[in-house]
DNA sequence: TTGTAGGCGTTATCAT
DNA sequence: ATGATAACGCCTACAA
């Protein structure tokens, strides 16, 4: 076979050199069940595509059969995490197990409908993107490209008429944690929201759930916008410190103080702060040796992944863990659904179990 | 437009609807260079093609012109890290530049010249792959499938006739951490490589840089195998207690050791430590603490990718960073060079120049 | 300036 | 059991 050949060989190109007809060379390449072929043929067509190195062109195919198998996933614009690739990981073993081709989408550089015709032109069966990049111009131009199923990934509360959504409970998230840290004696709680875009509306979700179990066991809360930087951590724990004597509300990097009533006249309280997530816990943590704070002592702290890091922590951190093992394979399946049903339909999954990883810093 | 419409509208369609033929429609939208097309036509055709939600078909253009525009990134196999994700936005934003659409594919589940005929399906115009997936037999099927460029990403040292390849030079890597511990002082080596696979060819490649400095200054050089887990780094530091006592070679986890010689009978030697990445510094960094050792007074520490956390660590780590800036442009360009010439060609790119961040573990 | 027609590689229908 | 042929949507040389 020559390396420098011209042109890629064609299905026409098998079936001469096998001394058969196009037609044959397709039903014995796609197992084609009803057709008689001779044992004979097949081996003599199967030999000659393998000699050729003939592979078929996905796009020829895609025309003829009006549909490609594609699976688009646009690259999120959130900082990637362990858990990201993973999950990303798992729904491509299942949709190749259901047959589908999933492939990850650039291009960043696009926005809006302009985005969504370039995914359009490869014709995929099936989008999944986050849920804020699927306006409703852009879906009108996926649906009207043919597209079966369009999948929005988006936290709860976020909420179309258009597409399938596959929501995170981040409220849940927020409320696992904070009740862990009211059980272990906190009498204030606080929920740390980053200020990065596309982080700070899962953290709001978050905070709100911390908000819930405070309220619920009439505990103080506070939520804390947090840039993530060592002066702007070091600035939060001025005001704690500042509250810790006078007993005022708190605001830094323009939060919005929620109850931030302290105890006053009484022994500092524990405080019991939800970092969002690993990353920030890590920061706080680190802020918080630096200051002389004492963890668990004065300040107990729950991360958020469970990074492989999070045990290296002293003390260790306790984090709440994702359960991903699920949650792809039920995603691909309710789109293998949608995709042989033939209808646009309009799903609902709420995905993602999770569970507290209790460790030194609670 | 109705979203529920069976087929997708063709080109033809945008003819029909602007009231001239499918040719003046390809002309129009592919904004065709010579032809001369009246303005109020242009604007009747543009506007059809809105109305209508029309959106090529890159399957039937692709097998008209011959060529997809596609770049085809397999997803690598080794454990993510924010560098990798960066290096793959930033290639991701030159590509696109320059008229490619780069798409990352899954399907890790395919092994070999399976995995490359699925690559070859999608006719790429160039694949980008980890140097290892790229086998003989799976280049043959990627070159007789008409792909211009193939592109091996690997280690300094993987060498290939069949394609070209993007090297990063590990062993330099090796050589900057090293030479700053021997300017700190430190009056032995050592260089951690990891056991996981993919990451362990690097690793090994970074030791030798290590192992080449302390041959220079004349100082104990030692390569410790380690698996990521605290048991086994502190069973490294069981073994680095009984050297200082003894003076004997030491060997972890199946590890080759080499030149072990310690200095015996003298005061407690100051060790440097390159930790192949920031991970593992960091596994370092919290065992040594537990055991007693102090960072840098016993042990110096320099791990690699300036990781964020990098700089939470306490004492702050000293690490090396990767300039990420230029690498993908120059890819970019090169592989864009390639597919425009025509010719398979047989580059050697080294990229990825690095720099040392000195904290305070050194 | 615009239209006509052929063909890219594949699959599927209909003959043989 | 196998072969001839049409059609998928697009681009482009050539004709008008």
């Amino acid at each position: 076979m020559d390396v420098m050949s011209a042109k890629p060989p064609t299905s026409l190109d098998v079936a001469r050199e096998a001394g058969v007809s196009q037609a044959t060379v397709s039903y014995v390449l796609n197992n084609r069940e009803g057709m008689r072929i001779s044992d004979e043929t097949r081996a003599r067509v199967r030999e000659a595509a393998d000699r050729l190195g003939y592979v078929p062109h996905a796009g020829a195919r895609t025309l003829r059969t009006g549909h490609s198998g594609l699976v688009l996933v646009p690259l999120v614009d959130i900082p990637y995490g362990v858990l990201a690739v993973g999950i990303m990981e798992e729904l491509d073993r299942e949709l190749s197990r259901l047959g589908y081709t999933m492939i990850q989408y650039g291009a960043r550089r696009l926005k809006g409908v302009a985005a969504a015709r370039a995914w359009a032109e490869l014709r995929p069966v099936a989008v999944i993107a986050p849920a804020e990049r699927l306006t409703r111009q852009a879906v009108d131009v996926l649906h009207s490209a043919g597209i079966k199923a369009v999948v929005g990934l988006g936290v709860v509360g976020w909420s179309s008429e258009i597409v399938s959504t596959v929501t995170m409970d981040h409220e849940a998230i927020g409320v696992t944690a904070a009740e862990h840290l009211a059980a272990r004696g906190c009498s204030t709680l606080t929920a740390i929201v980053p200020v990065e875009d596309g982080l700070r509306e899962m953290g709001l979700r978050r905070a709100s759930g911390v908000q819930r179990v405070a309220a619920a066991h009439g505990v103080p809360y506070t939520r804390v916008d947090l840039a993530f930087s060592e002066a702007a951590a070091a600035a939060m724990l001025d005001v704690w410190r500042d509250a810790n004597s006078a007993g005022s509300a708190d605001s830094v990097d323009g939060a919005d103080s929620v109850d931030g009533a302290d105890t006053a006249g009484r022994a500092p309280a524990k405080r019991g702060v939800f970092a969002y997530n690993d990353d920030y816990a890590m920061l706080l943590m680190a802020v918080l040796a630096d200051n002389g704070f004492s963890v668990p002592g004065d300040v107990a702290v729950v991360g958020c992944d469970d990074l492989p890091l999070a045990k290296l922590l002293r003390p260790r951190l306790t984090t709440v863990r994702f359960d991903v093992a699920t949650a792809p394979a039920v995603l691909a399946q309710a789109l293998d659904e949608v995709v042989k049903g033939g209808e646009i339909g309009r799903h609902r999954l709420t995905l993602w179990t999770h569970a507290l990883v209790e460790r030194d810093s609670t």
